[in-house]
DNA sequence: GCCCAGGCGCTAC
DNA sequence: GTAGCGCATGGG
């Protein structure tokens, strides 16, 4: 049975590599959240409470994106366009980070060896949060298992084929939750508040993705970040960059960014914040592109 | 046992 | 505004 309306297709902009997206996307393999395989991505999405299997490939210098458990409803066809343009960045126009790299050998290099990296963006300000909070202090190893456990426990799913695809926990369900709940996944009791406490807020909603999207201002948007128990500068900074399209986001306390400099520089040891700040003038009005291509850089 | 990992909150100055 | 400290937990 061929099925026309089960398939969407995106156009792209010249400065866009799928390929090197997929990089990033398949860096851990305990990723709970998609699927790369055979150079495609598979990804559980939401629309209108109805749960879509989405497996997104590279063709014809098109995105093709079908959905495999059902048909797309035609409700739903224009959120679900939206929604991986924005998890790719699309609607970014990177050329002119490009033109800056020009001016840097930091940037240069990283432009010249990952070109067309987007940064994949989590539409979603409960998980941008959470994944952010989960990933403090800890080795991203670990930050991936704890993210598992939350979303095989809490998360909605569905199979498909013998396998199952997950969302991420609604913050409906963790608001309920005891600390104690996810001590026993190995989350520290500090973490389990501050995420339970985040997913209170987002019920009760004192925080909106949609309100904290009218801050045009990163500096006011970060403000509002921090204010939230739980997040502090790494993690606003890591928020904005994720979940948002303010590419001033930077954040400088990164140890990743440390090593990913480190190794690029061939410095014998990582580099200080001071020193970071003189490189990312440079970087003005990008530094969030900085930050992702340096994180990609730790995977080669 | 020790140091490191995609830090944060709190206090004291 | 910033320096210092405690916190928790797994990996190497």
């Amino acid at each position: 049975m061929i099925e026309n309306n089960n398939v969407i297709e995106i156009e792209l902009p010249v400065e866009f590599s799928f390929e090197q997206c997929l990089v990033y996307l398949n860096r851990s393999q305990n990723e709970s959240l998609h699927k790369v395989k055979n150079s495609k991505l598979y990804q559980l999405i939401q629309e209108n409470s109805k749960n879509y299997l989405m497996e997104i490939a590279y063709e014809d210098g098109k995105l093709k994106v079908f959905c495999l458990n059902r048909m797309i409803h035609q409700e739903d066809e224009m959120n679900i366009i939206r929604f991986v343009r924005a998890m790719f960045d699309l609607d970014t126009n990177i050329k002119p980070f490009y033109e800056l790299a020009k001016n840097d050998s930091i940037s240069e290099s990283l432009v010249k060896q990952y070109r067309g990296l987007r940064i994949l963006k989590i539409q979603n300000i409960f998980e941008g949060l959470s994944w952010a909070i989960i990933g403090q202090q800890i080795n991203l190893r670990f930050a991936y298992e704890l993210k598992k456990r939350l979303v095989e426990k809490y998360g909605e799913k569905i199979e498909y084929n013998n396998e199952i695809y997950y969302l991420f926990p609604k913050p409906q369900v963790i608001q309920g939750l005891q600390v104690s709940d996810l001590k026993s996944l190995q989350f520290t009791s500090r973490k389990a508040e501050y995420i339970i406490d985040i997913a209170k807020l987002i019920c009760e909603e004192e925080i909106s993705f949609e309100n904290l999207k009218n801050e045009k201002d990163y500096k006011s948007l970060k403000k509002r970040l921090i204010a939230i128990r739980g997040v502090g500068e790494w993690t606003a900074d890591y928020v904005i960059l994720k979940c948002f399209y303010l590419n001033e986001a930077f954040p400088i306390a990164d140890v990743g960014i440390h090593n990913a400099l480190k190794k690029i520089l061939e410095l014998q040891d990582k580099p200080s914040i001071s020193e970071i700040e003189t490189m990312a003038k440079k970087w003005v009005g990008w530094e969030a592109y900085v930050a992702f291509y340096l994180w990609r850089s730790l995977y080669d």
